[in-house]
DNA sequence: ACCAACAAGATGCAGTTGCATCAAGATTGA
DNA sequence: TCAATCTTGATGCAACTGCATCTTGTTGGT
């Protein structure tokens, strides 16, 4: 059926598709690791690992999403899911009476902890085994154009 | 946190990181621009056009999920909406009892039809229009080395 | 000071996904 | 041949996501 092509041409639409499909197959192999050691999705590794860099001041939920990608509902109902497990602290903003301000807490801490080593083994073997150096640097280099 | 580095580049990690986020984010944009349109999402294009590449034979579920890397449970369900919705055909299989076929009609491929030109244009706009010849076919090269 | 517009975050509801499991048919091996 | 095992596909249930909308609070113009 691609065959009104107009201005995309063959490889064009290939390397579409394997960017698709090949990045949703290695993010599921990451995510399968960490599932089957227990842990929780990466979306909890993200979000602590941003709170932990933003340490001490913490992150307000829109900054958190920003960064992350998220929808505006996902972020409310992903904090939610990490302060019911204790991970993070919500408090009041000071400046905003709207606004929260999202802190990790020790627990958070000791997830990340306990999630890098597997979270780090899962990268190495379904992404950082199949490049060298330069073949890395090159993949990187075709992302940021594409952002 | 990511300090236990034990073999991991930075430069890896960060690529690790723009793989995900960025292949996510042109994703969800292609994506948008479908649903703009008012056209389902790029997995009914896409199960619709594996059927259309098997045509005239149709394929079995099981085939069609290899293909597209999904859950069978989900395959299950979307052609499940794709019957529903009128834009494929289940037989009976022959050989299998248990088996069926799954055959493009031609709503499909009206729907195929209706869909490419908005996806083209997204993928244009999104993707394709960040690279050059060399960088798509660079970027294709990694990827593939990541299969 | 006031009101309109806007931003932050939450939530009800419907649709989708993941997980576990099931039923029915194929395959195998003794 | 017949039971054990495997494969294909479906489904109940819980969790998650998308969408629309709401509440509460801030901001900017007059």
């Amino acid at each position: 059926m691609p065959n009104e092509k107009r201005d995309l041409s063959d490889e064009t639409v290939t390397a579409w598709a394997r960017l698709v499909r090949i990045s949703q197959a290695v993010l599921s192999k990451v995510e399968a690791d960490l599932k089957a050691a227990d842990l929780p999705p990466l979306s909890w590794y993200d979000a602590l690992l941003e709170l932990e860099r933003a340490r001490p001041d913490g992150l307000r939920p829109y900054q958190l999403q920003e960064r992350m990608l998220l929808a505006q509902y996902n972020m409310s109902r992903l904090t939610d899911r990490l302060a019911k497990a204790g991970y993070i602290e919500r408090e009041d903003c000071s400046d905003d009476g709207r606004g929260q301000i999202l802190k990790i807490d020790s627990a958070g801490r000791g997830l990340l902890q306990r999630m890098w080593p597997v979270y780090r083994k899962a990268i190495a073997a379904h992404f950082a085994e199949k490049l060298d150096t330069d073949e890395t640097a090159a993949l990187s280099r075709m992302l940021i154009k594409l952002r």
